[in-house]
DNA sequence: CTACTTTTTTCGATCCTCGAAAAAAAGAGG
DNA sequence: CCTCTTTTTTTCGAGGATCGAAAAAAGTAG
């Protein structure tokens, strides 16, 4: 991969080993009987350092301990209700969390280099600052800074879309190539957006906030205070409020029972009623969302995530409805559409990769080492 | 700016003079009458290649021919009505005019190295193809193969928009720094979207369509078939059928008189009629479109082109209230708004540097060298 | 003409990388 | 248990890129 000869390659594992830090040689003997002299299996070595992912959620703090060999040590998912704590609160809840996590492994971790957080909203470039989320009415909760400060690992939040997306480009990496696109369906739309093999952010903000679209310019009230946005007909609450013919021009319920997909599912499977004509409109939206996306850049993977994927076979005509108007005759033509609707565990899987990649990259010395040669990221 | 030592330039530039192709040492002798022992200035040698740039607009063919150093050494435009050609007969029209240039220049100008085609419509990811194009009624009209065939060089054909986008990146790289968008107003509407410090183009094909990008879903009908893209709004033809009352539901008619924008603008700063109101309508599906690419990452310099950009301060108004439709409070403000016009003048630079610079990455010799050190685009 | 200034070039040293050869670590077979 | 074969790893010397220090070059200033 490298292109680097063999002879390289051992002078540059043995500095490694000789460090002891990253690379360890792993005791995995499962040669497989071969003949002639076996592999030395590197493998990451665990104990280098910990990484730490956090989930959060409305109303959900989820947390999960993984050494630098990817292993995962520890999990727990707490049930808070986020919206009704204040920024100090939130982050205080948060701390907690972790450091029962922490202590519950004792001396046999690592010490703690990374903590990567996922959650719904828009953050600072920095990865800092949670800018504004539906998880906390707070704006400018700044967890990077406290968590950094409590436990002396750097810190990243990224948008879970993101840690999606990065999860998707780890799992398969052969389906999807380096262009591909998530959604995630859930109470907000989420997009995740891999382009040339680099995950696709803002400039300076973080997210690609597809569901702050717009799809009809002064069409139904969003949670984010615009009108027409492609959550605003996407969004569980919003499919909510047009299944029951809710005011398009107030903002939608957050009061859903705790079974609202299923219910609405249910209903528009089962008659051509108001629930159904809901989907439609929703797939609408989303399927012009993607349109434009796809007349930017031309047509991408594309993978469905979260809850609405189970919900993805009431939306599909509409959304490919939308996709195939043409525009001067060419054709669009989506080859991979994909539905995943465990978006938690990708969030995992993303944000610990994002972790353990930012562990390798901040590898004692390597400063150095970058310096000299001029390394790309 | 490459991080290498002095004494390290001096072997590499020595190499380049010793082959004698690429580099010469520069005879303006200016050196300012400074102490010391002057400064060996080098330059591109002009000898080294020539290339050609080709502006390919409806019923225009305008080429300009230039050195390696970048000196236009002959420029000429030419009216065809290329809309009434076969593939073969604008292909031929071409050829023909180019051969004429060259003639004339002798065996002043070094061999042609490379021909830089912009061009309004869509073209395959390689720059070879014509698609679509409004220019042409015809469809894949292979323009870069029968032009290599006739002149020996390659060929790369671009939307006009990405060499505008060029141009702009190399005459003022301060200003609008890494990310930043052009927007050409003309008959149709395009962008040149950098990101990054590169241009953004299409996965498979070339163009970032943003005038076929859906304002209003179900809308006015665009030239390209479908409803509602930006275009059917804020295009030319557009404006013109707003003004004049024409039907949304059938094509914008092609026949406008020749000052039509002139007309349109005119009417419009006089009376607060009906060309003021399509100018309105106009700023807002450009307003809408560039707010929600906002959305999609952060607000960065714009900078309009094209002749529409003459009646930018009918518009201005609209598009600053689109993005000032602000999501979960987060304020969207666009440091830089620029007008420029003359985007001939851009769509040539842009041409000659994208054809340069494609000079300098096949320099002979390169290949090995590249093979060697791995080297990035 | 000499002193000074500034830039370029040369030179030896260092580091990275490679291919070929040597060494190591196993299984296969007697 | 020993030797042969196979496969991988490691060592070793060579080549090339790059650098800093020193030397040379090419001017101006006086």
């Amino acid at each position: 991969m490298t292109g680097l000869s063999a002879s390289t390659v051992t002078v540059i594992t043995n500095s490694l080993l000789e460090r002891g830090a990253l690379v360890a040689e792993a005791m995995s003997d499962f040669a497989g009987a071969r003949r002639g002299r076996p592999q030395v299996r590197l493998s990451a070595n665990p104990a280098h350092a910990a990484a730490a992912v956090i989930f959060l959620g409305l109303d959900t703090i989820e947390i999960t301990l993984a050494d630098y060999a990817g292993t995962v040590v520890a999990s727990e998912v707490e049930s808070t209700p986020t919206h009704e704590l204040s920024a100090n609160e939130l982050t205080d809840a948060v701390i907690s969390v972790l450091r029962r996590l922490l202590d519950r492994q004792g001396s046999g971790l690592a010490p703690l280099g990374r903590i990567a957080i996922g959650v719904e909203g828009i953050v600072d470039a920095d990865g800092q600052t949670l800018l504004s989320s539906p998880v906390t009415g707070r704006s400018d909760v700044r967890l990077g800074q406290a968590l950094e400060n409590a436990f002396g690992a750097s810190v990243e939040i990224a948008n879970e879309s993101n840690m999606i997306a990065e999860a998707l480009r780890w799992k398969a990496p052969d389906r999807y190539g380096t262009d591909f696109a998530s959604v995630l369906l859930s109470v907000g739309v989420g997009m995740g957006l891999y382009l040339n093999g680099k995950l696709f952010s803002g400039v300076r903000s973080s997210a690609v906030e597809f569901g702050h679209t717009c799809y009809k310019p002064d069409g139904a009230l969003c949670r984010c205070g615009r009108r027409g946005c492609i959550e605003a007909y996407a969004g569980l609450q919003a499919i909510w409020r047009t299944a029951t013919g809710g005011d398009q021009s107030k903002m939608p319920s957050q009061d859903l029972p705790e079974n609202a997909l299923e219910l609405l599912m249910a209903k528009a499977r089962g008659t051509d009623g108001p629930e159904r004509h809901a989907f439609r409109e929703a797939g609408n939206a989303i399927g012009i969302g993607l349109s434009n996306l796809f007349t930017m850049f031309d047509p991408i993977p594309l993978v469905f995530t979260g809850p609405g994927a189970a919900g993805l076979d009431l939306m599909m005509e509409s959304i490919k409805a939308a996709l195939a108007k043409t525009s001067y005759g060419l054709p669009v033509t989506v080859s991979i559409i994909d539905s995943y609707p465990d978006y938690r565990a990708l969030i995992r899987e993303g944000g610990l990769m994002r972790a353990l990649v930012f562990l390798d990259h901040t590898m004692p010395g390597l400063g150095e080492i970058r310096e000299r040669a001029a390394l790309p990221d």
